[in-house]
RNA sequence: CGCGGGGUGGAGCAGCCAGGUAGCUCGUCGGGCUCAUAACCCGAAGGUCGCAGGUUCAAAUCCUGCCCCCGCAA
């Protein structure tokens, strides 16, 4: 049995450390600080540290990796390996070096495209077709290792950040169940990743989530399927802030932020090139609600301006 | 004690600040009209106004406590 040190923090990473369970002796999880989360500002366990308290496992909540004697820590494990998956943090030289066998990431998308915080994010946003997972062995650049193994998913017309994300965190565990073990065998080796098809995926922003009339209703469908559930598609209606969470592609047109039409089907808005049906809404304060709900209870003029 | 909005027939909203007749846009049901295409016209049913107290001649409305939904922020 590996000894392996587990190094994640949110929902996305805890398939990961399922699949560790049972692949080796998890010696330790190590994970973000416990901080205030949500409405009230209650001080909440990341979901890695969650399952790592019900198997009682060690938890490690370091606030600084670099500079810090976290590495010494790590040594004392005499881990074989860590995996790290999600965890949130940059890893210095010395941490990389502490297990045996170096640390492997978990990673979703298809490297080299996609390296970064938000890479099943961008992917929805950029219209791929597909995505994936790779498990690499980390080197100090951000996701530039060399792959282990990776698993390919396609994308759906459907497909949001969410439904993404808990797709790819399962092959994320299925990878590891399948790779690890010969990775610590000596029997993969990791594969350089080529230097053509470089992209990355730079954190999102909560601005990235604000809906830009003047640009292509194709984009602006993508990149609300992307940034659900978080920062969410949004306008301004009335001074007040407008969730999208449903819209389709139309053919409509007219000056960009436009309302074309107001009707049970939803409100049609000009963008760019063609327009968007806004199907499903939410006012600040309010629950999503349909477009036929929606337009029940207040006047949506067609011939309006949405700020673009 | 992070900031803020909200809970009113089945849905979405108004009414609350200046207590006194349950309103609007829909939906549902019945009837009419017959091609309007968000159909239209007439009529009807359906509400403990989130819960519990308090003030008052009188509370959806004012006061207190609690429950629930949500936006911001993190």
């Amino acid at each position: 049995m590996p000894r392996i040190v587990f190094m994640g923090t949110p929902d996305f990473a805890v398939k990961s450390l399922e699949a560790c369970l049972s692949l080796g002796e998890v010696v330790a999880v190590v994970t973000q600080p416990d901080k205030p989360r949500g409405r009230g500002q209650e001080v909440s366990f990341s979901p890695v540290k969650q399952l790592a308290v019900d198997r009682g496992l060690p938890v490690l909540q370091p606030v600084k990796l670099r500079g810090t004697s976290f590495a010494d820590e790590l040594r004392a494990l005499s881990p074989d390996v860590a995996v790290v998956t999600a965890y949130g943090k940059i890893l210095p030289k010395d941490v990389l070096d502490a297990p045996r066998h170096g640390c492997v990431n978990v990673h979703a998308s298809l490297l080299p495209r996609f390296r970064g915080a938000a890479p099943i994010q961008w992917a929805i946003a950029s219209g791929d077709e597909k995505t994936g997972v790779c498990l690499m062995k980390m080197d100090e650049g951000m996701d530039t290792g060399p792959v282990i193994d990776r698993a390919e998913l396609p994308i759906l017309p459907t497909d949001t950040s969410a439904t993404l994300h808990d797709k790819l965190a399962a092959l994320g565990g299925e990878v590891l169940r399948r790779a690890l073990p010969k990775y610590l065998a000596g029997e993969l080796t990791p594969v350089p990743q080529p230097s053509e098809g470089v992209v990355m995926a730079p954190m999102i922003r909560k601005e990235d989530g604000q809906l830009d009339f003047t640009r292509p209703a194709v984009e602006l469908e993508r990149r609300l399927r992307a940034f659900t559930p978080w920062p969410g598609a949004f306008t301004r209606l009335q001074g007040a802030l407008l969730k999208v969470h449903q819209a389709r592609v139309k053919q409509g047109q007219g000056a960009p932020g436009m309302v074309l039409a107001a009707g049970p089907d939803g409100v049609e808005v000009a963008c760019g090139e063609g327009s968007l049906l806004l199907e499903a809404l939410q006012p600040e304060g309010k629950r999503v609600m349909s477009a036929r709900e929606f337009l029940a209870g207040r006047a949506v003029e067609v011939g309006s301006r949405l700020p673009s």
